[in-house]
DNA sequence: CTTGATTACTGGACTAGACCACTTGCTTTT
DNA sequence: AAAAGCAAGTGGTCTAGTCCAGTAATCAAG
């Protein structure tokens, strides 16, 4: 059809395949590729948008990475029928989460202090004996409602001083990435079930022995050093993660 | 160093950068590239096996997606510390996720029968308001052992005559690929804390209002179809589900 | 009507180059 | 001794091709 070459800006510093990438997604988006017609190939696209294969070969990979469109080999490119996204759980902190869910989130510190780390703690952040960490436990809001209590183990040597800043106000990881230079990069989670103590209840507010969902959480940088350990007890009856789990691709 | 082009094998149905791909994978996971050391950069590896830089790119870029290595743009590729990894919980069912903990799964089926889909059931799915479905129940057993509870639906139109098939002894994925060529690609799940009710509690042999881990999951293909929708209520005493999560990357 | 070959088109793989932005360490100049 | 400049090396981007294997539609021969 029409070339789309104008849409690219040759002398940007953003690279011609994520400006690809971009566009793609923006006529997948507005409906302009549906899910039953035919997307052009590889051949054409480089056409239009004046670029070489290669090139619309690593958009259309990233397109697919993230499930916007597959592919066959001697049949062509489709648009996948996307329903779901919305609310997955990625690695973003309480405050990113509850915002996104369009909640206000907001915390009370209970406990900030430095001490030796634990024989867990030590393993999950890979510690020797004595080494120390920052403690800290909140109780986290969603519209002043109590949604959780969290207990966060931070390794002392790489954020010296972090008790002196106020985690009211300021979201942990912001704090992390701005003031100490810490990128999280991957994490893992393990979830289970439980029963609520008599403090984590008093803490929630809800009834001794209620259900709540226990997460523990080791974040890592890129280069896979953890960074951060933590244990968060939500309230069962107003909160549910949610993943999305994808086979190995690419 | 040496040449390393007689590792690959040139006229392979494999291809030349997934079989780059396991060569370095090796040596990573045999300790010849370590953590602290360098890296060879892409014009190294090239030479070394004798191929374009474009393909030992592609052989890169997939051990960065695993996680297996990072870079950094005017320096170079490091081997990340790996640590983690064990279980996560992947796309694989309940027999598979046993099995891979080392323990004996089996299944008492409860039930099995055609029906209407009622309407959470019809929204996971994509059916219409008519449309019927197959509902399994069945107990899990690990080592003999209760572990979970599962109700799973699936659009009878994919799978015909399911009611004739026993899935006591056959993996319900490994016959959603064998006789209906379905393939799963991607799930969304969801889990949340609640107290067994007592029909839950009988069947897992725990007592009323004992924490239980319910899992819903909806199982998708590559064209992001429907496929399954499914619950599983675990035993919290038993059962712990485990995620690996990574940034938006690539 | 069915079967089989041809053909055009698809995505996948791969090459051999080029240029750029960035980092780092060395060297030269102040 | 400190600062500025230079050069080498790195990953990131991009080109303009080639060849291959798989799909699907067409068309001719049985």
């Amino acid at each position: 059809m029409k070339s789309m070459a104008n849409v690219l800006l040759r002398n940007s510093n953003v690279p011609l395949h994520a400006q690809i990438t971009e566009a793609l997604q923006l006529q997948i988006e507005r409906g302009e590729l549906k899910a039953g017609e035919n997307f052009p190939s590889e051949r054409d696209l480089a056409e239009r948008f004046g670029v070489s294969r290669m090139t619309v070969r690593q958009a259309l990979q990233r397109l697919r990475h993230e499930g916007l469109i597959y592919r066959e080999r001697g049949v062509g490119t489709f648009v996948a029928n996307r329903k779901i996204d919305v609310h997955t759980r990625n690695l973003s902190g309480f405050s990113e989460e509850m915002a996104s869910l369009g909640l206000t989130p907001s915390s009370r510190v209970l406990h900030l202090k430095r001490e030796k780390a634990d024989q867990q703690v030590a393993q999950d952040l890979d510690l020797e004996a004595d080494d120390e960490v920052f403690r800290l436990e909140r109780l986290r809001l969603a519209d002043d409602e109590p949604m959780a209590f969290e207990t966060t183990f931070l390794a002392a040597q790489f954020c010296p001083e972090l008790d002196k800043i106020d985690l009211t106000k300021n979201s942990l990881y912001q704090v992390l990435i701005e003031k100490y230079n810490l990128q999280m990069h991957h994490a893992a989670e393990s979830l289970e079930a439980a029963a609520a103590t008599r403090f984590i209840a008093g803490q929630l507010g809800i009834k001794a022995n209620s259900p709540v969902l226990v997460v523990h959480r080791v974040v890592y940088s890129e280069a896979n050093e953890p960074i951060e350990s933590a244990h968060t007890t939500y309230r069962a009856d107003r909160y549910r993660a949610t993943f999305y789990l994808s086979k190995n691709s690419l």
